[in-house]
DNA sequence: GCCTAAAACGAAAGGCTTTCGGTTTAGTAT
DNA sequence: ATACTAAACCGAAAGCCTTTCGTTTTAGGC
């Protein structure tokens, strides 16, 4: 085959077929992103490094079209907050699948390391100095990513024992349909981070 | 080859060298187990189903180890919490690199469960009730896995970045050796999740 | 002493990622 | 207009992986 005047693969296509592929099937390969677009293997390879390099592209896209850079820095701290970890998960919430792909490997995005900085920003202003920023970063991190991780957990972890665990059972019982239960569970979540971070300013304080 | 009269593979071999794997190197096949043992691929299957089942003998091994049923029903319901998550979290701390390989895959370990139990246990002795258990195991379980999955990221993860990030940067002037700074974050992020939820329970009473 | 089933092996099917050489043509410079 | 370079594709193959299957030997029970 020749060289087209339009080129049949573009990175958008590629990160494309990949998502695609994740939302329906939970991964990707690049025979299968190949057979989507319609061409070879190894042509891919003259738009992408490699398998990496699309797992990367796939994060990119899910944080930048869920975290536009939201502008926060005039709300209250702890909106700005609850507004950035919103964007953040709101990303996977569209796509469940994908979180984890995306814990197998390193970020080096700008766009991500931007959101930490937004992050840093509102700790700031909330009043943490020093060293307590980056823990209460990690903090947030750690929430955050077992809340897009939630998303992915199949219904059958959520679903009610056999005998034995009669406590379990009990709050199970409770249980909303799979997808509400994982949207009450990251608010209630939510709120927890926040008062407790708040209870820890005013403790410093007094 | 013949039928030996002591085998050699069993089960807990076949663990230990998958779990030796993973530490080294942040991954296991079948191959480089067999090798290690010094048998073929093909032999394993005699004695595990697959690989998933390997994972799933890892997730055990590792949370029976660190959190054995630990009897926390006398302790005040925040000791008590507190006791559970660090069971978890320790496992993990023990082989980082197992974590991003277990949200890969559902659970079914049947001690998994009872550490849900123990800890559904724990909220009601707070005082949650309903709906509100679950999702408060929901927010601890979020926090408890991002937690396992920060002792598998990279030490450059947490690294200064380039420009344009002061604020980050700022607070990563202060962070401690890569391993400190992950345990000084998981006893921050574990005081946030108690207090918040101790307010959470106080509200609801006022 | 015999028979069944366990425990190992070797080979191979089918999937994956990545590399490499070959072919045609788009775009550019002369 | 012509010649050259490099882009864009293809096909083939190396080397990894998981899993299955048939074969051989022998342990352990009747």
């Amino acid at each position: 085959m020749a060289r087209p005047s339009e080129p049949l693969i573009t990175v958008e296509a590629v990160t494309d077929a990949a998502l695609e592929l994740v939302d329906e099937s939970g991964d990707f390969s690049l025979p299968r992103v190949a057979r989507r677009i319609g061409v070879t293997q190894s042509s891919i390879y003259h738009h992408v490094k490699g398998r990496d390099e699309i797992v990367e592209l796939m994060r990119r896209r899910v944080i930048e079209t869920a975290a536009p850079r939201a502008v926060v820095g005039d709300l209250p701290w702890d909106d700005a907050l609850r507004t950035l970890v919103r964007a953040y998960r709101d990303g996977f919430a569209r796509h469940p699948r994908l979180a984890p792909l995306l814990v197998q490997q390193t970020v080096q995005d700008d766009l991500v390391i931007g959101l930490y900085e937004d992050i840093a920003l509102t700790l700031e202003r909330a009043g943490f100095a020093g060293g307590e920023v980056l823990a209460a970063i990690s903090t947030v991190d750690a929430f955050a990513i077992g809340a897009a991780l939630d998303l992915a957990a199949p219904d059958v972890v959520w679903a009610p024992p056999g005998e034995g665990y009669p406590t379990l059972a009990r709050a199970l019982s409770h249980a909303p349909a799979p997808a509400q239960r994982a949207e009450d569970a990251f608010e209630f979540g939510l709120d927890i981070l926040v008062e407790g971070l708040r209870a820890r300013l005013s403790a410093r304080r007094g």
